[in-house]
This record gives structure tokens, C-alpha cells and sequence, in this order.
DNA sequence: CAGATATATTCTCCTAGAGGTATGTTCGCC
DNA sequence: GGCGAACATACCTCTAGGAGAATATATCTG
């Protein structure tokens, strides 16, 4: 979790992630396409693919790295439960609200 | 997107956010529960609160923090788009065994 | 095998930022 | 008004890691 949140907090890291989104790229075309040096990019794949982000596939002199979905699914399902509390904390307090509105009506006192 | 990445991807600053998760909570109870020392925890509190992820109520001396929906949220967007794009190329790639295994049964040359 | 291409690794330099300690500030209470 | 509690800020130190340049490694082509 940590390791993922890690790796994208890195902002060429993040602007790689999102090259590969869309297809699986050789190294080369990383670097042309974001104007980054290729020892930084291989470095930064480095780190993506111990964070478990990426696969390599050697092609020819190629390497073509892709996305692995695992760590996308893991954030997903983390922030879900988080989704879930938070949104379970604003319920809470629109029932808060509400039922001081109500004894406001009545005259009782409120908090 | 990159300043919540950023944000969360400390370590302590992550177990913050997933304490506060519960509830909103001062300053002092987060440093007691993660065993941190107050000056960190704050400035840990100011960095999400400047990534816009916490809020800040004061009570007293103490001040509630507790996290905000929004960039939760937007993680959430992000993460969706890019699960969509990956499952579409999982599904392409399925597609393509498909075919060629179509093709292989009828002797046609395969890719 | 020589040379070209694609990528990885190494080393050095430099800055961001995390932890520690001391101190400032605000508020409540007697 | 003085004291204590809760928190923020400032200053220092130290380390992780990103950028740059040079070099190593692997693979294809002739």
C-alpha cells in the first residue's frame, strides 16, 4: 500500500504510470514522449516495477514494460472502505442535524 | 492528484489519515495513539491540511481534525478511468487468444 | 567480429523533507 | 494576572532519493 502510494507520489513516476495506461511501451518511446533522459526513466521503472507496478517483456533489445493491475485494485479497495466511512460519518451528522432542527420545532433544548 | 499522493505517501502521515478515518480527533489523541510527538503529528496535520485532506475546527486549545471527502474522491475518479483502460486491454488481449486459437484450429498463420 | 541500437547501472552532486528540541501562542481556570 | 494545557512554529541535523553524465550490458545487422 505504502510502496504503491510511494511510487505514484513521484511526479514523473505518476506521468509514466499514465503514459502506460493507455498501452504497454518500450523505454525509448517513454522517454521521447515526456522529455525525460533515459537513465532517469529506466530508474524510475526500476522503482515502479519493485513497487510491483509494472512488468517487463523483453523484446529484441526492447524492454516493454505494462501496467499490472493488482496495485490499482488494492488502492481501489482501500479507498473504498474509506469512502464508506466517511460517508457513514455524514450520515451521522445530517441525523445530528436534522434531529436538532426537530427539537428546535418543540421548543427542546438543542445539544 | 500528485499532492495527495505526496501526502499520503509518508508512512505516518498515512497511519494520520487512517486514524482519522474513524472519526475526527485533537491533535493530542492522534500523537498518543501512533506514539508520535506532538511538533511531528502537527506538522504532519499541516502538511494534509495543506493537500487540502484534513480540516481544522477549533475547540478550546485543541484542535479537531478530521478528513475531507474531495480528494478522496478524486483518487477514486482517477483510479476509475485507469481500471476501465487496463480491463479494456485485458479484454483485448483476450480477444486476440481468441482469434488466434480460432485461426490455429483452421491452420491459418497466427500473428 | 564490428558497429549500432536499446536499455541498465554506477557515481557524484544537491535538495526536499522527516525527526528532535526549544520556544512561541492561545485559551481556560484559579 | 499568573499558571498550565494544547498546539504551532522555528531551527538544526541527517538521510533518502532525484538529476546528470559516463559507462556497462545485451541484441541485432552486416
Amino acid at each position: 500500500m505504502n510502496a504503491t502510494l510511494t511510487a505514484l507520489a513521484e511526479p514523473n513516476r505518476l506521468r509514466i504510470v499514465e503514459l502506460l495506461r493507455d498501452r504497454p511501451r518500450p523505454v525509448g518511446e517513454i522517454a521521447r514522449r515526456l522529455r525525460l533522459r533515459q537513465p532517469q526513466v529506466s530508474k524510475h521503472l526500476r522503482v515502479l516495477s519493485d513497487a510491483g507496478l509494472v512488468d517487463v517483456r523483453p523484446v529484441a533489445q526492447q524492454r516493454i514494460y505494462e501496467l499490472r493491475a493488482e496495485p490499482f485494485d488494492e488502492l481501489d479497495t482501500w479507498l473504498e472502505t474509506f469512502r464508506r466511512s466517511m460517508s457513514d460519518r455524514m450520515d451521522r451528522l445530517e441525523d445530528l442535524i436534522s434531529e436538532r432542527k426537530a427539537k428546535k420545532r418543540t421548543g427542546e433544548r438543542t445539544w
